[in-house]
DNA sequence: TTGTAGGCGTTATCAT
DNA sequence: ATGATAACGCCTACAA
């Protein structure tokens, strides 16, 4: 910053309080002064100093989005959402990724900044140092995707339970499934788990077996997934088989492997996948999903982050965003 | 932020600049003192404020990414790499994508905050709204995938002229191109132009006609391509045709219309595309098409941006990425 | 090695 | 309607 707002002054002839009020809008400017103002501050080029203006009003205006990585369109899509919330809402949106956390490197480098009214933060697993970082946030901060007991806090989840739930059932009432091979993340993801918890669940209520040779921990990824099942998809075709795979991109590896294997999606094998992002619909066949309202979460955060920022001690909210199942090809049942 | 500095310095019993040396780790204090202090700003939670602290050492830490649009693949993989560099310098990244610019809105929100040190921005169209934006910029930017002749900037562009040549002498040379129908997303688009200013010239040297009839503006999506594709396929199929979409999205989403229709990629029909995303392996066949390094782009965008808030008034710099010819099924030659 | 004091560029509270 | 002045929370000479 060169030019200050006593520049700005000292030009128009007038002192900072009246620069200051020409600059927030404040109606009680002589509209001739106002006019010499606005002149000075055009022609020396002034801009505020948002730091300055920041300390004053105890606040930066500016929130963070914390994400596990920026890899994929899911992560994509939750921070589309966040930017067009954000800029409805007049807030700055500082995005980072928490490359490796743990004990010692206790969050992102973006906390220490103090530089945020806020952050929505998204965590893929709950390690102790997270928790620990979440419970003394200097600032207010709501959870994506998960759930902390015993720090408050506003949170965004989606129910899985009822969504993984709602897809066995399809699987299980419409297309016949007998057998089911899961396919999830990191044993330790939080959406594995919650996945993986409600898949047995459903698979018991329905008295169906969860061998545990069909459970396989890989890594969300496309390739480890067409990798895995290049190898064992012999086994795993056979009439009532199902593979869900707790995210689409590695349905869609699994999809790609049958194919070059010459396993026929659906017939000898169904696969549903979790998410409905692009991929999706570029399967052959496409791929049956759950659709996971990505943007909204996004939008969603911010939503409560800022109406946090307003009322800083109203209780704790918690939005639960409903996904739904997208019958396609992939499961046999397109038209049941 | 509720404690200050002074209230840790009240805690340890020192004043606030050993506080200040303590936490800026300045090596001249006791560390008799240091644990005093350090022990002080533990039980009290305090947390520096980024905003007094900006505001004292002229400088936030802080850059701006705008970008036009956050939607895709190739917008997201530009924010993964600038976040991977921006961490790496110890700078916050504030994302912004340019919803509507124009004369009136000069710009993104984020410029007024005056809370930046410095912007890597990419903007689709050069208007003269954005250029007046531009050349009364407060602060170091750099232009990403574009050059703007007039104000001093440093920039990140791809070299498109001769990514686009070389395609066109494997399409032509390997593949008997003898026709070639150009999609482009809107006219204006600055990518547009230099991808269709470099099919003509290339098509020019090589005594090939460019007919007005095959140029296509669309807008870079999927599903329009698709759209127009099926429409009109039948008239592009033949021998030694070729699409050259702007982008890999509507190159797949001609495949894919081919494929409805019973026009044989590459057969037919040769199609290739632009970008290299995803969606280039996922198609029937894979794309031929020119990989763009996109987090490359997002990482030495803020590389420079950051050198340069080093290095005020070194020269403007340019970065020139090669992007590089990616030879799969679809042009039909991928063994040549 | 530590403390004192001035100032960074605003906004806000009083006066005038 | 406008102006003087005290914060805001921190850094940094300079002094001790």
């Amino acid at each position: 910053m060169r030019v200050s707002m006593s520049d700005v002054a000292r030009h128009a002839n007038v002192s900072m309080s009246t620069v200051s009020r020409v600059i927030n809008g404040l109606e009680i400017v002589k509209p001739e002064t106002r006019k010499r103002v606005e002149e000075a501050i055009e022609q020396l080029r002034y801009q505020p100093s948002g730091l300055a203006r920041g300390l004053m009003r105890g606040r930066s205006e500016l929130i963070g989005l914390v994400l596990p990585d920026l890899h994929g369109e899911f992560y994509s899509e939750i921070i589309r959402g966040a930017d067009a919330e954000a800029r409805e809402l007049g807030y700055g949106l500082v995005i980072s990724s928490i490359h490796k956390v743990g004990e010692d490197a206790p969050g992102p480098a973006i906390q220490h900044r103090g530089l945020l009214d806020g952050m929505a933060l998204m965590v893929s697993e709950l390690t102790d140092g997270i928790r620990r970082t979440l419970s003394d946030m200097p600032v207010p901060f709501v959870l994506l995707d998960n759930d902390l007991p015993g720090a408050p806090h506003d949170s965004v989840i989606i129910d899985q339970r009822h969504a993984v739930r709602k897809l066995m059932q399809h699987v299980i009432g419409n297309c016949g499934a007998r057998r089911v091979i899961f396919l999830g993340g990191a044993e330790s993801n939080v959406d594995t788990r919650a996945r993986f918890g409600a898949c047995r669940e459903a698979l018991e209520q329905s008295g169906l077996p969860l061998a545990p040779e069909d459970v396989y921990y890989l890594d969300f990824d496309y390739r480890t997934a067409f990798n895995l099942a290049a190898r064992v998809i012999p086994s795993w075709a056979g009439s009532g088989a199902f593979v869900f795979a707790a995210n689409d991109e590695m349905a869609a590896g699994v999809i790609a492997a049958a194919s070059q294997a010459g396993v026929r999606i659906p017939d000898d094998l169904g696969v549903v996948g979790f998410d409905d992002t692009r991929i999706a619909q570029l399967t052959h066949p496409a791929l049956t999903t759950v659709r996971v309202p990505m943007a909204l979460m996004g939008a969603e955060s911010v939503r409560l982050l800022c109406q946090r920022l307003q009322q800083r001690d109203a209780k704790p909210a918690r939005v639960v965003l409903q996904p739904e199942v997208v019958v396609r090809a992939s499961c046999g049942a397109a038209n049941k």
